[in-house]
DNA sequence: TCTGGGGTCCTAGGACCC
DNA sequence: TCTGGGGTCCTAGGACCC
């Protein structure tokens, strides 16, 4: 069994280029909600030294001075051109494993000419789709991202790096340093620095297993054996259900009213519960958490987390926009400038399951069917039209900023690019 | 004051990923 | 002035049971 990687190369700015071809040379970067920091940079933006993560407001004074564009983040946008890469990758691999927004393990069996095979996997993306991709093979999952990773570094690889043979192991783990491997992250790699690891090939050399596993746990050793070819995260895990759903937002401005911060739960509360109602699932336990903001420390700060356990397993968004509200007051103190509120939804059952067992009192059939009907009326429509009157009608301070959204061209009639 | 052994389940917290 | 969001997995330790 050989594996592929295909991971698309700072996916956010690439899609944001794909429909403002002037920016192609252009160093872009892609802000987090609320424009708050980078999530996604080009090169040209990472040679001007913005580091991921990096709080908007210090990487700023580029845009005048090394004309950055910047964009607020535009999820519809991402998730359709995501869906369209992931179509192309099914036409040419026999089965795939979707990884996340703009990664994809492919399985690879039986092709030869890996290399040859890459080169034109990239070339057709571009050409169909129009984000650049890098490609990594090997026999395990984290040989494949490691190779993925060599691939981003090397110009000379063009894009496309094959570890499935032994022979280029050392070549090329020892050219990747150990914080680099896929699941080693900064905690981890400065232990490994102790005890003399500092590549990837010292790592899959390092002969004290044990030791490997005790510091660093089951997944420790995991990774130690992928990286020697041995399988131990399997391809093609189904997409399980989701065990937790969260929705959690920072404030634009932040909100001291009891009122406002019920009003921005009760938002949260009704897309988690629509996630949960998509993947199957009701569910019986419910967080609500607030929090003031921990980078203006000469203000008072105060964070509450109150969780409720539900008498009966529910869908329903009015329930549990009641006891969300009720969770708010509980936690919430006066006096304080809240600057993020969010809500979890936890131990979940198959709502199929519990139709079935009459003995379980739970919803009514009733509000099953309206839910259906809400989540039916906004696939079609468009989200959000129709709410609980708790989220509230007037304005609201607590909206996200988002100042350099870009249109959503792939996805709404009204805002498709036209060409002049 | 002295106080077994073994098992399960749950939770909190840490680490990691993108 | 301005610092994201949404997940998973693992372990240790406590509660509880016999």
């Amino acid at each position: 069994v050989n594996l592929g990687l295909v991971d698309c190369n700072a996916f956010y700015c690439s899609c944001e280029r794909l429909f403002q071809p002037l920016l192609k040379t252009k160093p872009v970067v892609v802000l987090s909600n609320n424009d708050g920091c980078a999530v996604s940079r080009s090169e040209e933006a990472k040679a001007l030294g913005v580091k991921m993560g990096e709080p908007y407001f210090k990487f700023k004074h580029l845009c005048q001075s090394h004309d950055l564009k910047v964009f607020s983040s535009n999820f519809s946008l991402y998730t359709d051109l995501s869906w369209r890469v992931m179509e192309w990758l099914r036409a040419y691999a026999p089965s795939i494993e979707v990884y996340s927004i703009d990664e994809a393990f492919l399985d690879v069996t039986g092709i030869t000419e890996l290399v040859v095979f890459g080169q034109r996997l990239r070339q057709e993306l571009l050409r169909q789709v129009g984000i650049p991709v890098g490609i990594g093979f090997g026999p395990t999952k984290v040989l494949a991202k490691a190779a993925n990773r060599l691939a981003k570094k090397s110009l000379k690889s063009q894009g496309v790096v094959d570890l499935t043979q032994t022979k280029w192991h050392q070549a090329g783990l020892s050219r990747l340093p150990i914080e680099d491997v896929w699941g080693i992250g900064r905690a981890q790699s400065q232990k490994m620095r102790l005890l003399g690891i500092k590549t990837a090939w010292d790592l899959r050399e390092y002969k004290n297993e044990k030791l490997i596993e005790k510091i660093f746990t089951k997944i420790g050793w995991q990774i130690q054996q992928e990286l020697r070819g041995e399988r131990c995260f399997p391809f093609q895990k189904p997409a399980e259900a989701k065990k937790e759903i969260m929705c959690s937002r920072t404030f634009g401005t932040s909100v001291e009213d009891k009122v406002a911060l019920k009003e921005a739960v009760a938002h949260y509360v009704t897309s988690a519960a629509e996630k949960l109602r998509q993947q199957g699932s009701v569910c019986q336990e419910v967080t609500v958490f607030a929090r003031t903001n921990p980078f203006r420390q000469e203000l008072p700060q105060y964070t509450f987390y109150e969780t409720r356990r539900l008498p009966h397993p529910t869908l329903d968004t009015f329930k549990l926009i009641t006891v969300a509200q009720q969770l708010v007051d509980q936690g919430y103190r006066e006096g304080y400038e809240y600057k993020k509120a969010g809500v979890r939804l936890s131990d979940f059952y198959q709502s199929t399951e519990l139709q079935l067992d009459f003995l379980t009192p739970t919803d009514t059939p009733e509000r099953h069917e309206l839910m259906k009907v809400i989540d039916r009326y906004h696939q079609k429509e468009g989200k959000g039209i129709l709410k609980s009157a708790a989220c509230g009608v007037k304005d609201k301070a607590w909206r996200m900023n988002r100042q350099h959204k870009s249109p959503r061209y792939t996805t709404d009639w009204n805002e498709l690019k036209v060409f002049y």
